[in-house]
DNA sequence: ATGAAAGCGCTAACAA
DNA sequence: TTGTTAGCGCTTTCAT
């Protein structure tokens, strides 16, 4: 049987390396030894081949080329969302660093559904990316870090390089490279510039159980306040997600609680989110920041800087950047490695000196 | 020669359905049929099938599968850079959207260079995605208008739907489907809204002549102007691209420029960046807005509800969500069509009523 | 219900 | 320098 061309059919069809070869009066393989660019060729079958690719406009197909062999030069990420700042800088970070690296960067997204993240990090696994990123804290459930310990292995036997960033390792047997920044020092520097300015009755508001970037920073809050002496009081930690909507709700759940006088004189806000919303309620109570109110944040993201907000800085974009550099550098792809970066307090205007301190 | 298998070399290999066939004791075919689901097999051969498939921790390979004619449900997104708010809520929308119809979304940056953004594309037709979706404002020059037009009747032949978010259409015989909103109606609404509060003298930022955005917007404001019979003058507006610092840098130069009065009273940002980086300089210098300056912004995106700005209001994820639905629901690929979104006024606390108005 | 075999479009030996 | 051809892993007729 004849091979089917475009003139078998009325529809259209897309022009293969055969069309091609074929309208050059070549052969394929000559085609995909000129498009390669890696090849001698004779000037003269070169431009052939180069108008016809042009006049039928062609394109590889990337699954064949990629079941021939090929390994695309691409990095994946994969986030929960994609409008999340922290995850957007990181992946600003990651593509930075992939197109430097002249590498393409598909991002993908889980909307923190762990089943879809499952599927989406089997889809980079599938595509063959040289590394797949994974961002975000996760729920630190056993039979999860096993199903991401079985996925990195897998993602290591098929050449890719599984890089954690910002989640803790899943276990130094399971090949995958961990880039973390320090959530527990960044909230015990902060929560001791609290203590410093005298503040001995701090809430914490976006404790979540279970996740591991708030349980890291609460722990932090925990630590500073025994290693000042204070009394820890479950009281002041409340329990929320950290959305700014949130912030907003559990600040104004707190105020409309008590009718007495406030029992606090600081807010550690679990990230700089929740910061902005508690700023909202304070302001409609006509409450001032810092005067009436201290509040810190964490993650030093575009609001915090809107707000005046005393932060903790994370190094969103190096965070990406390190990440593709380790697992583009790394020979063994499914290497084992840690890096953790350092965190630093920014000074604004949103923490009051208590008198007498 | 006999088949290649993992025993031959030290390599570990990627299992193959024909490793699990011969696993599980079966051919190739069966193996294939039972994981696509959609076939009548027993239940004593499926049970084998699944026990190789989760033994040998088998994934489908996507280049093979796509190859062999399945074409993958994805849409793909591409953006200039994802740290931008409004293109990371139009992914948002398209993620959204992609995941309540099942399909995988993937993302692809472009840093904002027409060379990358190109490349990009035409990886996203490589893939066969079913819809590539690309936002944002592009440089209105021909040369490259007709490179788009080009792409979207060759990913029209490849059978995806291209569908141009927030960009003017390409022309009535490219197939391509426009989702936009109204940036001249915006402009003109928040100018008009500024120019009823007794404003005459509206420094304009974040002019850019030749993107199709920040164009439209100004054409907006001038249209205001002159709809109040307000003479326009050009040494008003200000050039600069549409970001926090440049709004920062356009109103300090504009401030330290002139040693009398101020020659405005009102500001008109292009974007929520820019207004919000020309808040910064305000604060710096004790102007109090919206006492000693008006100031309004376009886009509504988190900085605006921070600084209670008062702005127009884009249906950033909406316009994702439409074009998923859209690109999926069109019965022809490369279907020619256009919808126009509407924006609204954001009223917050950022413009001063003038005396005597 | 299952198997055998023909491609899908491309790359990379191997020949010429 | 160019052509021929054997796969890459999978799906899908066509047989059985």
């Amino acid at each position: 049987m004849p091979r089917r061309t475009a003139a078998d059919d009325g529809q259209p069809r897309l022009a293969t390396i055969r069309d091609v070869a074929q309208h050059a009066g070549v052969s394929v393989a000559t085609v995909s030894r000129i498009l390669s660019g890696t090849y001698p060729s004779a000037p003269s079958t070169r431009a052939k081949v180069m108008r016809a690719v042009s006049e039928l406009d062609y394109v590889a197909n990337a699954h064949a080329r990629g079941l021939a062999g090929v390994r695309p030069k691409s990095v994946a990420i994969v986030v929960n969302s994609v409008i999340s700042p922290h995850y957007a800088h990181v992946a600003q970070g990651v593509q930075e660093e992939a197109a430097r690296e002249g590498r393409l960067c598909i991002v993908g997204t889980t909307g923190g559904d762990p089943e879809r993240e499952l599927a989406t990090i089997g889809l980079m696994r599938q595509e063959q990316a040289e590394a797949v990123i994974r961002v975000g804290n996760i729920v630190a459930d056993d039979a999860y870090r096993e199903r991401m310990a079985s996925i990195a292995r897998a993602l290591a036997r098929a050449g890719s390089q599984l890089v954690l960033c910002g989640r803790p390792p899943l276990g130094p047997d399971v090949p995958a490279i961990g880039v973390e920044y320090d959530n527990t020092a960044g909230a015990h520097a902060i929560t001791s510039h609290l203590l410093s300015a005298g503040h001995r009755r701090i809430l914490c508001l976006g404790r979540r159980s279970g996740y591991t970037t708030p349980d890291s920073r609460i722990a932090g809050y925990r630590a500073a306040l025994a290693a000042h002496r204070v009394p820890h009081d479950p009281g002041l930690e409340v329990d929320g997600t950290m959305e700014r909507g949130e912030g907003y709700r559990m600040m104004r759940e707190r105020l409309d609680r008590g009718s007495g006088p406030r029992d606090f004189t600081a807010v550690f806000a679990s990230n700089d989110l929740i910061a902005a919303g508690v700023r909202d309620v304070l302001r409609e109570r006509g409450l001032r920041i810092p005067d009436d109110v201290s509040l810190v944040g964490f993650d030093d993201l575009p609001p915090a800087a809107d707000i005046d907000l005393t932060t903790v800085h994370v190094p969103h974009e190096e965070l990406g950047r390190i990440a593709v550099r380790l697992a583009l550098r790394g020979e063994t792809p499914g290497a084992a490695q840690r890096v953790l970066l350092g965190t630093h307090i920014v000074v604004r205007d949103s923490v009051r000196r208590l008198r007498g301190v």
